[in-house]
DNA sequence: TTTCATACTGGACATTTATACAGTATAAGA
DNA sequence: TCTTATACTGTATAAATGTCCAGTATGAAA
């Protein structure tokens, strides 16, 4: 899992078509399906980067079948993050706990990533240790929004309270908790994305 | 959608089995391999049926296209129970107020349907107004599950506390409401199911 | 009674599809 | 330098697949 065969950008894209066709049409691409895509006047544009998918361990083929593609489970699904490397981008390697199966209209945007809660600072809204959250990367969010926040190394949610360019108010919700004021120009703060929503699995 | 065409029960089984096929395989069948499962001796038959569930409006055939079925949306999916109507079973037509798509591996049993919850008697555990909350129909269920019970007419959801033939406890998780005792040798009481976990979406 | 839907078998055939082989060209490693 | 991986075009072909037509048989509806 850590030594991963790199792709190509070519052939990322090819993986990533294929994942998009999956979940849009409900059933992989032919290789003529790929090579129209993306402007291959042969099929076996399509069947070459596919080997070398395969050879590098993201896909699987059944010969003989129409569409018998599949992606491999460990590349496939969205990301868990558990607990965040001080510094680290939130979907490093070491970030990444498992990898969860998902696909449907559930959420109103795409979700990039889970997050696994830790701690009691969003109780009141129903956020709760071990949660998962689901995020979507961009950095654009208004107040309202529940937000994952960096602030110099530490990773965040809170509620986005209030935001301009010298001052920005993160709200945990839960009485025991204080707001956040952080001024931008003098400590690192970023936006890494907005929650959609929580997901949480009994037993 | 409330007149929906019935189907036979063969119809209904090649449905069945068409979703099968998608989430197992991650495509859908061939004419062949359906009748391969079923045991015809000939691909038109699987056709056939295709056909009258096309008619029946249930799925859509893309022509020309191998494994060109889709099942329709709004037959597909988990339904997500509204409010229900007092003694109405949970899954009557008139308390599903839609269907969501959602294939995953998340909860830890498969999803019958999803319950909107309503009010904060569960709040205390993260289950809000307004959560969708995962539930599995099953009759048996131990303290400390969260489970979707129905007292004479009325369907509740709280952490089952006590059970055995002359009492059962429910638990609201809240500190403002009291525990429900039942005999349900006195008062019609049945579990309809165990709640698996949690989904909510902001916005 | 006639029609229609259901549920099949059997055969035929055009398309779709997977997939091999023969090339061309470029860039990276050994 | 020779090899190997990448990234394509072009051609070919067997197998897979969709899909039509002609039957048979049954039961329900008109």
């Amino acid at each position: 899992m850590s030594s991963m065969k790199s792709l190509t950008s070519r052939q990322s894209e090819i993986l990533s078509f294929i994942s998009e066709v999956i979940s849009n049409e409900g059933m992989p691409p032919t290789r003529k399906e790929i090579a129209l895509k993306f402007g291959f006047k042969s099929a076996n544009s399509a069947e070459e980067h596919l080997k070398a998918l395969v050879k590098k361990g993201y896909i699987d083929l059944r010969c003989g079948t129409s569409r018998g593609i599949s992606i491999k489970k460990s590349f496939s699904g969205i990301p868990i993050v558990g607990s965040v490397a001080a510094g680290s981008p939130l979907l490093a390697v070491e970030n990444v706990e498992e990898r969860i199966e998902f696909n449907g209209n559930i959420f109103s945007d795409s979700v990039d990533y889970f997050l696994r809660v830790k701690g009691d600072s969003m109780q009141e809204v129903g956020i709760v240790e071990g949660d998962l959250i689901a995020i979507n990367k961009r950095r654009e969010v208004k107040p309202g929004d529940i937000v994952v926040a960096r602030i110099n190394d530490d990773v965040t949610v809170k509620t986005l309270f209030y935001l301009d360019k010298k001052k920005v108010v993160l709200r945990p919700e839960n009485k025991n908790y204080e707001d956040i004021e952080i001024d931008p120009s003098i400590e690192r703060f970023d936006i890494e994305g907005k929650c959609l929503g929580v997901l949480r699995n009994y037993n």
